[in-house]
DNA sequence: GATTGGATCGCCT
DNA sequence: GGCGATCCAATCG
């Protein structure tokens, strides 16, 4: 279940390898997007060209563009046949600074992967990475959750207008690099 | 077929 | 706090 997969992403690190280098940061702050019973999910009207990442099985990458201008990175969730997927909203910088502070032509840490948008720019994901599975290929995940539930604050989602109480919205209670409060 | 508005960010005041 | 950037799916008709 996507809600279940954005609580556990948190602590785990993204690595991505990319001909410019490899960047790797912590999962800080997630969304969970539950499928066609979430009115707030891309995926509720059913299958488009854009949300076609979401229909099929869970662990794959989900970009897609924002604004006409900003990406945003999504890992797939849930059964095969829901389309749910979780927003990755912030990291913690781990390694590949200098070229995430190159990529963001900025040099203070918690303004590299602050945001959604902020942190495709930061490891260098865009559309084309769409539909990529995280067990093969460039993007990964590893490491585990952080233990006990009591370092997890749980909110209301980030700029949705529909479903706009559900508390799918997760950070690492204290953690600097988080996107707002 | 045309219009609308969004899971954002950075720069401006 | 406001606004411009500028793509594409959803909605309207």
């Amino acid at each position: 279940p996507a809600e279940k997969v954005a609580r556990e992403l948190l602590g785990m690190f993204l690595l991505h390898d990319s001909d410019e280098g490899r960047t790797v940061g912590k999962i800080v702050e997630t969304e969970a997007y539950l499928g066609q019973n979430d009115p707030a999910c891309h995926s509720a009207g059913g299958p488009t060209k854009r949300n076609k990442s979401m229909f099929g099985p869970g662990g794959r990458v989900y970009v897609y563009r924002i604004y006409g201008i900003h990406w945003c990175f999504n890992i797939t969730a849930d059964e095969d046949v829901i389309p749910a997927a979780v927003l990755i909203r912030a990291l913690e910088p781990v390694a590949g600074i200098s070229l995430m502070q190159e990529r963001r032509k900025k040099d203070q840490l918690p303004e590299l992967c602050s945001g959604p948008a902020k942190l495709t720019v930061a490891v260098g994901i865009t559309g084309q990475h769409d539909g990529l599975s995280l067990f093969s290929g460039p993007i990964r995940v590893y490491g585990g959750p952080p233990k006990g539930d009591d370092e997890i604050v749980s909110t209301t989602r980030v700029g949705i207008s529909r479903a706009a109480d559900w508390k799918l919205r997760f950070y690492l209670k204290d953690n600097q690099y988080i996107s707002r409060k």
